[in-house]
DNA sequence: TGTTGTTATTAGATGTTGCTAACAAGAGTA
DNA sequence: TACTCTTGTTAGCAACATCTAATAACAACA
């Protein structure tokens, strides 16, 4: 029975650079069959390096499992990370292109923003707005 | 004539925890007649030293200036940096407490999305919530 | 076989942000 | 004078996130 990192009960805490790595995978998934660091790197403009780190980070903390050919999947823990963020990035750009900004400036923004709230203030901005366009 | 490092012609890269240091000591200066670095330090929770560290940064960045008595004040410069950031701070910890978010979280939140918008999201943010409570 | 391209890893460097610990300088006060 | 409180500074440390450079493994192919 080999003991590993992942055994760790401390909490783990997301960094958002963590987190932003969950929902590139993520968002990668949901575009090709597999996916893998360089696919990460090429999607987030990172070198192949650093995203070897920060995969061997997510690894270590149950955030991802890789297979032997090098295939990254999200465990659930790690799903239930990248979802949330995902979400609000799709909802904030969408909302801020709805405004007249343009797409490459609302997609920064809401690369940004997506990490910073509560799920109360989230919850209540989208119930907000969801109503407006009722 | 003395050449200091303030004469850098470098684009200074205001950093997250520059634009909050600023923002403080323009929220301090509203509610005291003079802001020391021992305000900033309390009214942000951190050390001193780090205080101490920071201020010095910003004098180097002609973000502020120090009087002997260790007065703080901001530049032009750095007043232009304080006040769009403290204006959004206002604007986001309002909407939300009004959305029904509790003051705690709701400053905590503006704490953060408040560095992360465009100049254009912001603005159009604004105007969109100002249309509906007209 | 040898060469080239792709992928992943490691070691070491840099920059940012905060910390603790130690120290210095001044004000007030016993 | 000596003691204490407040304020500010410096040195050194640690975590984090990214980089470059070097290396390894493997597949494809001439």
């Amino acid at each position: 029975m080999s003991e590993t990192a992942s055994n760790s009960s401390h909490p783990y805490h997301i960094t958002e650079s963590a987190q932003n790595y969950l929902e590139a995978i993520l968002m990668l998934s949901e575009q090709k069959p597999v996916v893998r660091s360089v696919d990460v790197a090429n999607e987030l403009g990172f070198k192949k390096s650093s995203i070897s780190i920060a995969m061997k980070n997510l690894r270590e903390n149950n955030m991802i499992t890789v297979t032997p050919e090098g295939y990254i999947y999200l465990t659930e823990e790690g799903m239930k990370i990248a979802s949330t963020i995902y979400e609000r990035h799709k909802f904030f750009s969408k909302w801020l292109m709805e405004l007249g900004i343009d797409q490459k400036t609302a997609v920064d923004d809401a690369c940004r923003i997506e990490h910073d709230l509560s799920p109360e203030s989230f919850a209540a901005i989208k119930a907000y707005l969801e109503k407006q366009y009722k």
